[in-house]
This record gives structure tokens, sequence and C-alpha cells, in this order.
DNA sequence: AGGCTTCCTTACCAGATGGTCAGGGAGGGG
DNA sequence: CCCCTCCCTGACCATCTGGTAAGGAAGCCT
């Protein structure tokens, strides 16, 4: 069954069902015999195409990760020919992430398995975040040193940030788990609380 | 070495490294072989200890579930006989729970490992915070009925107030990881927020 | 002394795991 | 036609897994 896989996709699927599996049941609980199974391929055939358990893992990473960044291009295009300001753009990329996430809830926990401390997928995670991570901050303190925004610290902002976005898709995990599925009352409320931080960090007119 | 267990605190000793690489490696990420090996004891002393592995995961969890009732216990009885209000005795207990966190930071880890959904710990974990809910759920409705409290949904601000700790707790093991160790500032700011939304919701003298 | 209990050990095992190796079928190009 | 590449598979393997069976040493009780 499951056979849809005709042509050269089987790399894909296998990729999807590899993001929800480790994001479900881990990276050291998932199995590649039960992977293989589910998509009714041998394990073999896995490993043609990944050679290894750790490269399928850093396979599913890089592909989460390109999307990332492509929405965020996507937005950070977006936003600057609508002309809007610092603030507006940073608060365009916040929501960019919370759609993200809500959209394909599997990515939490992806997100969350390779935040680990000590996991295989987390150097992955740092290679791809890495270099957002200094571009932002690059922008922010050129914004800062011509005014546009508040001065702080913008490492340890984003740092904080970040930290925060992958403390709620811990806690979106919770709730589904006990039957909170579809009240998203919470994250929105997150969500707030998170760009008020900001923009109380960022913007220099935000009051407060 | 570390052979100084020569009387019977053999099962501590045993429950103190099972809580650390469970919270680090995960279940299925710790072996019996490699948590003995680190204890200078052999498998098997384990395994008469606990019986399973899935056994030991149970003893941990109860340990830990056990230190969190006696300290709230204990937190409650001193703010019962100080005679405090029902926002006083509530933000006591908020404060409790962040400063276990803070003080014994391997809780985080287990509790993180053990909140995702599948997880072989969830079920002990309920079976811990179930009645501890249940009695908190009570006691609200009876404040609100007595009209010291505002009228909310009880269970679901419990589950939320709960979804928010296990949240921070990610966070504070994302950042550590990222080197943000002995700063406890977005930890503070975590326990403003749920201190304020808590307050917002149930201190019928709490203005917004 | 002898038996009983507690604690820990060596020896061993069945199953699952990730991974290697050789081979087979389909299609495309010469 | 043959060859080559791409995609997939069966057979096989070393290793590690949690778990069982049995025995030994120390202490306590009678």
């Amino acid at each position: 069954m499951a056979t849809t896989g005709t042509r050269g996709n089987t790399r894909e699927l296998v990729l999807d069902a590899a993001l929800a599996s480790f994001g479900t049941a881990g990276y050291d609980g998932t199995s590649l015999d039960d992977l293989a199974a589910g998509l009714g391929i041998r394990k073999q055939t896995i490993l043609y195409h990944f050679v290894s358990k750790r490269r399928l893992l850093d396979s599913v990473v890089d592909r989460c990760a390109g999307e990332l960044v492509t929405a965020l291009e996507r937005v950070l295009v977006e936003s600057r020919t609508g002309g809007g300001t610092d603030w507006e753009r940073v608060e365009a990329m916040v929501r960019e992430v919370f759609r993200l996430a809500l959209d394909q809830p599997v990515l939490l926990g992806l997100l969350r398995e390779v935040s680990r401390p000590n996991s295989p997928g987390a150097v992955r995670v740092r290679i791809h975040l890495e270099p957002l991570m200094a571009r932002a901050r690059r922008w922010m303190e050129d914004e800062m040193a011509a005014g546009r925004m508040r001065r702080t610290d913008a490492q340890l902002l984003l740092l904080s940030a970040y930290s925060t976005v992958v403390g709620v898709a811990t806690e979106i995990e919770v709730l589904r788990a006990a039957g909170v599925g579809p009240t998203l009352r919470p994250v929105v409320q997150r969500r707030g609380e998170l760009l008020r931080f900001l923009r109380r960090s960022l913007d220099p007119a935000g009051s407060l």
C-alpha cells in the first residue's frame, strides 16, 4: 500500500515521515525499520537515500530550516517593499514564525527534540540558525547606531526571543497532549507577550 | 571509584544518576549499562532495586513529584498560618515552583522529557499531578463561589499555568545550552508574566 | 552453627538496532 | 543490442538493548 510513490519522490516521503517520527518519538525512539515499514518500503531504501540515521536527521533539519529561511526572506522582502518601520518589520517576522508553527505543528515536535542539550540535531540547527542570528544582530546594531532602534543587548535579546519560541513550542505540545488542541488562545497570548517585550526593548516610539 | 556507597544508599545514588541521565539524554537515550558504569556498579544491581527500566523512570518521577508535593504543602501551611489572602497564597506557590526549578535544574530536564506526548513517564506524572490539579480546582471554585476570587474557568487556567511552567523549563534549558547560565533575568521575567496573568484572572482587587 | 534475608555479582540470552554487501529491475543513450 | 546509472531490495552482521537465572558474600536471628 501507499505505493503512490512511483516517481522519485521517495526522498520527500521519507523526510515527511522522519520529521513526524523524530518530532513525536524522538531521535532515539525512532527506528529505521519502523519508519520504513510505515512507508511500505525497506530500511535499506532509507539508507540508500540518506546514508545513515544521523544524516537523515540532518536532512530533516536542513529542509525545515530551509523552509523557515525562505518564509522569513519572503516576509522581509514584502515588508521592505511595503516600506514599514523597523518595528513593523520585526513584528511581521515574529508573526510569520508563529504562523509557520501553527500551520505545521509537527515542526514544534522537531524543534523541541532538537533543542535538547546533547541532541544530535542541536549542532545542525545551530549551523542554520547562527548566520540568521548574526545577520539579525548586525542589522539591529546598525539600526541602533542610526537611532531608529532603542539601545539594548542585541545578542541577548535575540537569544531570549528564540528561547521564548522554543518554550512556546513545548507549551503547545503539552496543551495538545492534555486535549486542548484547537484552542490557540494561549499561543496568541504568548505571541502578544513576546511582541510587547520586543517593542518595549526596541521601538523608540514604544511607550512604557 | 565513587565507592563511598558502603551503606544502603545505592538506591538513592541510582535515582540521582537516573534523574540526570533521563533529563539530559532522555529515556530512550539512557542505557542501564552506561548508567551503572557511571556509578561503578553493574546493571543488574539497578535491576535488582528497580525491577525494570520503566519502573526506574517511575521511581525517579515519584521521588521528584514527592519533593514537589512536600514543598508545596509546606508553603501552603506557612501561608495559611501567615493568614495571607487567596492571591498571596497563589503567588507563594508559584514562587516556590520557580525556586525549586532554579535550585535543582536537573528537574527541568526530566520535566521536559516527561512532558513529551507518548513519553513513558507522562502517565506517571499525570498520576501525581491530577490529584493536585483537582484539589486546586476545587479550592479555586470554592473561592469563586465565595466571591473571594474572580470567576473564570479554573481547569483551563490551571492547565495554562502548568503548560507555562513546562515551557519556561524548556526555555531555561535552551538558554543554558546557549551559555546563558547564571543569568536568571529571563526566568524572573516569565515568572512576572505568569503572576500577572494569574492575578488578572483571579484577584478581584487586581486591576488589569 | 545453620538458616534467612539483603545486596550485589557473573554468566547468559533473545530481540532489536544501525549499517554493509551484493544483486536485481527499469529506463536511457550509444 | 549492450551498458550504465538510478532506485530499490534481500541476506547478513556486529553491537547494544533490557531482562532472566543462578550464585556468592555479609549480616542478623534463633
